[in-house]
DNA sequence: ATCACTGCAAAACATTTGCAGGCAA
DNA sequence: TTGCCTGCAAATGTTTTGCAGTGAT
């Protein structure tokens, strides 16, 4: 594996960018470094990391994939209404690791993808200003997590 | 919303199949009933049907988007050597459930999309005829859940 | 000098859309 | 007769690939 500068710029990028970003995006960013740079470039290079596990790629629903330079044990959270990955850290789903390592034993899974749905603090506070009619409370309370689940 | 052939076909197709197909998958199996069916049709129908809570949609890993004409509550496992999508039934996650529910009101999470990973029975037997030779068993000892969530 | 890597463009792939005609109500 | 629905084909959006030339070792 050689060393280029388009390689360097997209690690670095990438580990610098907290957005878990598709490769268009970084694709935006890295051309005001690199004009030349491509978009096949961008792809290669981003599928190779991914290969060596100097990055990951995330199993989100959506069309386009995301990337994560960060390799610490996280989960993510989709928001629902502007489409942003945000970190949940693995501790604050202890309890359900617990459970789905009972899961996996039981049912002999060799793993899982697990995609939390939420709203992010922007969209949170976005609604809160333009006052609460527009927001649904009242479905949340009947939706059961098995109802839940797959039904997004 | 009309009633026509192609619509009734796709419908009770779906309904008949059992492996969650995917758009063209269908497109296939229909043909042989209904030569002039185009894709476009068949996309067409599903989108609606799903947009109407006829048939579920699929929130899984994976190019192609898979449909599923069982309504009841249950989730879905792909295997990872073949790619077929295996149903869970909601009883053995229970546990899986609950917590799931805790996390959702801590978290004041929306949903969850969950994949579960696997190996299919085919495919287990397929490589049990094989001998052991190239299954790597001990790999999964070490491996956590919180490690293999995402990882995948 | 070798061979991996690049930019560019075309291909591949899944899905969506425009349109002119056809069929259900 | 109205307008939803169809087949066909073209367009779209994302990712991959072929190729000829460039640059790293």
């Amino acid at each position: 594996m050689n060393k280029t500068a388009q390689r360097e710029a997209i690690i670095q990028e990438l580990r610098k960018m907290r957005n878990h970003p598709t490769a268009d995006e970084l694709y935006d960013v890295l051309r005001t470094k690199l004009p030349q740079i491509s978009l096949g470039t961008i792809y290669r290079n981003l599928e190779q990391m991914v290969q060596m596990g100097m990055i990951r790629k995330l199993e989100l629903t959506g069309r386009q994939k995301r990337f994560d330079g960060d390799l610490s044990e996280h989960y993510h959270m989709r928001c629902r209404y502007c489409d942003r990955i945000l970190n949940i850290p693995q501790e604050e789903l202890s309890g359900l690791d617990k459970e789905l390592v009972l899961l996996r034993n039981r049912l002999q899974l060799e793993g899982f993808i697990l995609e939390l749905v939420g709203r992010c603090p922007y969209c949170a506070e976005a609604m809160s200003k333009m006052q609460e009619e527009s927001v649904p409370d009242e479905e949340q309370e009947e939706c059961t997590a098995g109802t839940t689940a797959q039904a997004l």
